[in-house]
DNA sequence: GGTTTTTATTCATCGCCGTTGAATATCCGC
DNA sequence: GCGGATATTCAACGGCGATGAATAAAAACC
């Protein structure tokens, strides 16, 4: 009986899928993931909502596209892993403020209130375990790459945490340059080979 | 017509008020936030959903009321600082883990997902601020003090983040000696006098 | 070129959520 | 002992994310 159903004419698929993703985008960056609905979304697309769940299969789903959309699959820290081993703790710091910080770059508009939920977090946890700990430590090689790759993730999530999700004064203040020269240090103890631990630092406190 | 309705016999009010806030504080703390619904609250108290909304007005209500109860300072961190220098970074470290996780520490209730609240995460920014930087910089002194605490505190911010508060499972898997053995050279970078900076590195990158 | 399968879309509905208004039973000041 | 304040349950509302069925176009098949 009804008309709109079925599939349209001519309609060859991505370009709806894109056309969602794109506002789904815009909207997650203005109100947040909590604060966007499906509804909208789908209001926004000019499409049913159950298109969202055709194309995307859930709101999370449809958040990880739409953000991994622009933010180009992190292609910033690869990049960063080639060229002089002595700067490469630059060269990652820079990559991680230039996501955030670059105009076009993938969490520019982010709010902080907007990632405090528990589905944004997870998209970092993700983004940290599989692109950035993963890589390094393929990079890294040896004996010790997994232990230098968790220190030097441990290092870019205090820089993400301290400076963009819940910022304290004194990081969110500095410039990037700032951040490269005072941070710089940190994140090349942590990629530093380590020596087998000398007997007088694990007879460590308490 | 209906039996339970109206006030009961002999309650005074502040039971089952204090009686809700106490399970939903157990609640939040287990599921966070968006993982608690006022009807398991509810169901938790014996009580019905609607009776939330008239001793705490909302959800984000009751959790503040639930969550305002206690909160415990430490002196872990001074403690910390007292001692041999060269170790002052495996010291560090050990304070912040045994503040989570010795038993009786203040925040080894804390689950994850309770980060999502604003207050929880103002909490934590106020730790970082005050009791961690504050007194890293007055301890270290000179010139580059605030920088220096400054690269310490994401460190410490980086290891809170990505082992408590958003884990990933290579940095939570770690016991708390390996998070020293691992973590200590990424401080011990952090907390180094800066040497001026050479050209080098600041015509760093692209 | 007709038939079948796959793809893209809307429609209808489900169960849960937080909130709100009304009903009702007890307590308390007068 | 009566009238308002208080404490509680009941019932419903609108919005959410999800899902299954219906349907129409396109693609694949023979």
């Amino acid at each position: 009986m009804n008309k709109n159903r079925g599939r349209p004419r001519g309609r060859t698929a991505p370009a709806t899928k894109a056309r969602i993703a794109e506002k789904a985008r815009a909207l997650f960056l203005e109100h947040g993931y909590q604060g966007t609905t499906l509804r909208t979304v789908a209001a926004a697309a000019e499409v049913d909502v159950a298109l969202i769940g055709y194309h995307f299969g859930s709101k999370q789903g449809l958040f990880g596209e739409a953000m991994n959309i622009r933010c180009g699959r992190s292609t910033a820290i690869v990049r960063a892993l080639e060229g002089d081993p002595a700067t490469l703790p630059e060269r990652l710091i820079d990559a991680v403020t230039s996501l955030w910080e670059e105009p076009g770059g993938g969490f520019a508009a982010l709010e902080p209130a907007a990632l405090r939920d528990e589905d944004v977090l997870r998209v970092f946890r993700e983004f940290l375990e599989r692109e950035v700990l993963g890589r390094i430590a393929d990079h890294l090689g040896g004996r010790y790459a997994t232990d230098r790759a968790t220190a030097a993730v441990a290092v870019i999530g205090g820089l993400i945490f301290t400076r963009y999700l819940n910022p304290l004064a004194s990081v969110a203040a500095l410039s990037a340059g700032d951040v490269r020269r005072t941070l710089a240090p940190a994140l090349r103890g942590a990629l530093r080979t380590p020596r087998p631990a000398p007997a007088a630092l694990l007879s460590h406190s308490a």
